[in-house]
DNA sequence: TCTGGGGTCCTTTTCCTT
DNA sequence: TCTGAAGGAAAAGGACCC
């Protein structure tokens, strides 16, 4: 039992980032590219294929600088992933086009993504924390967020000294750094773990808020987009202690009862979400964009067979991951880049990728086809573990589907969908 | 020269039922 | 049968995050 007479211990919950993750990893690999401009993204095929073909006999951290492939030249779709500090000099960054930035930084390093090997890592220090620290929150493949509460160490110094443990643990295991902040809650944590990076800490206590807090940007609070920070400074308000010095009602009345309440506790410091250790997913997708616009008419076989691979790819993500899910859907992007959905719920969940393809076809033939496609996606939600789901039988595949709402116009003399979706 | 991919959550709209 | 209200679920869109 808990000693009566002592006070429980502060809540004091710790935000973790990896410093620029996905280039410290790529720089593991490739050493030699430190301090030069790269660039992460874009890239369909994948970078080792290419080198260790020319170079099969030499280690990866001795091919030569100048054999790898620049933004020189590049032609094609894709965005920056993220970009190292020296390619940030000439004002290239994250989510801008390729082509945008082989015209600022020509001589800019191009790597394509390798989610499997930054998996690999992130797989790696989670389970260094853990092994400290077993309350662990994971927000995504470089953040996490840790209950240090109840840990030895996690309240000395406002938990500085575990902050410290942690970091080194990491380093030892890894050689990446990282920066974490420490707060009585996971909204100040996750804004602290910015105050000193890379590779720093930083400690929020309750009396900080105004101080430490209330002087920065609305957009530094973890929910406030672009879309949000616009609105509020449409009336005036830049920052957190400008925002905290509006009255509930009115934030409640001019940014709806349930924003309004949220954005008046975040300027207050106020967050009691709990550390959440496991979740189940609730959706899955696939999308790919492709190389050039494609039309639902001229282009309907390349068309039909992407789809069909996409709908085989989220099955095999739901099969290998063990769900099921029976709200399928679809997503288009046109060549004005406005999006649109559909989705249709049916009885039976599946994971099969030709009940899959079969439902999508319906959802697809609810879309408007005139326009070129830029994009398409599909997705399967209101997910289950599958053996979670008492189906009579275990063949997914063989589970009739009807829609559980209305009757689908079949859409069989369509002229754009007719046969092929 | 535009603007990836994989998610979550929230709000609004639409549809269905009573 | 029509009309309208009310509530719930599903669908659609969009903001946001990594």
């Amino acid at each position: 039992m808990v000693n009566a007479s002592a006070p429980p211990p502060a809540r004091r919950i710790a935000h973790l980032d990896m410093d620029a993750f996905y280039a410290s990893v790529e720089l593991l690999r490739y050493p030699q590219l430190k301090g030069l401009p790269v660039v992460i993204g874009g890239g369909r095929r994948r970078l080792d294929d290419a080198l260790s073909a020319a170079y099969a006999d030499v280690p990866l951290h001795k091919i030569p600088v100048d054999r790898f492939p620049t933004l020189q030249g590049y032609a094609g779709r894709g965005v920056i992933t993220t970009a190292t500090y020296a390619a940030r000099q000439f004002g290239v960054g994250s989510a801008m086009g390729l082509m945008k930035a082989a015209k600022l930084c020509p001589q800019a390093i191009l790597l394509p993504v390798d989610f499997d090997e930054y998996r690999k890592y992130s797989r790696l220090f989670k389970g260094v924390i853990t092994e400290i620290a077993p309350l662990m929150e994971d927000r995504g493949v470089d953040e996490v967020y840790i209950d240090f509460t109840e840990v030895p160490g996690g309240q000395r110094e406002g938990g500085r000294v575990l902050a410290r443990l942690l970091q080194k643990s990491i380093f030892d295991a890894t050689g990446l750094t990282c920066s974490v902040g420490v707060a009585p809650n996971k909204l100040l944590a996750k804004m602290a773990s910015e105050f000193n990076k890379p590779n720093g800490i930083a400690v929020v206590q309750p009396d900080d808020l105004q101080t430490l807090i209330w002087p920065l940007a609305c957009r530094k609070i973890n929910g406030i987009g672009p879309k949000a920070d616009e609105k509020l400074r449409s009336f005036g308000i830049e920052t957190i202690g400008q925002l905290a010095a509006r009255d509930l009602a009115w934030l409640m009345q001019t940014f709806g009862p349930r924003t309004g309440a949220w954005l008046h506790n975040a300027a207050h410091g106020r967050d009691d979400r709990p550390v959440v250790l496991e979740s189940e997913p609730v959706s899955m997708s696939r999308e790919t964009t492709f190389d050039r616009d494609l039309h639902a008419v001229r282009d309907r076989a390349e068309l039909g067979a992407v789809f069909t691979r996409l709908c085989e790819q989220v099955a095999a993500d739901l099969q290998r991951k063990g769900y099921v899910g029976k709200t399928i859907g679809i997503k288009l992007r046109y060549d004005d880049f406005q999006a649109v959905t559909r989705d249709l719920t049916v009885d039976q969940y599946t994971a099969d990728s030709q009940t899959i393809r079969r439902v999508a076809g319906q959802c697809l033939k609810r879309a408007p086809l005139q326009k070129k496609l830029r994009l398409l996606g599909v997705r399967v939600g209101a997910l289950l573990p599958a053996d979670a789901v008492l189906n009579s039988d275990k063949d997914w595949g063989s589970t009739p589907v009807k829609p559980a709402q209305t009757a689908i116009h079949s859409g069989a003399n369509d002229p754009l969908t007719g046969q092929l979706f």
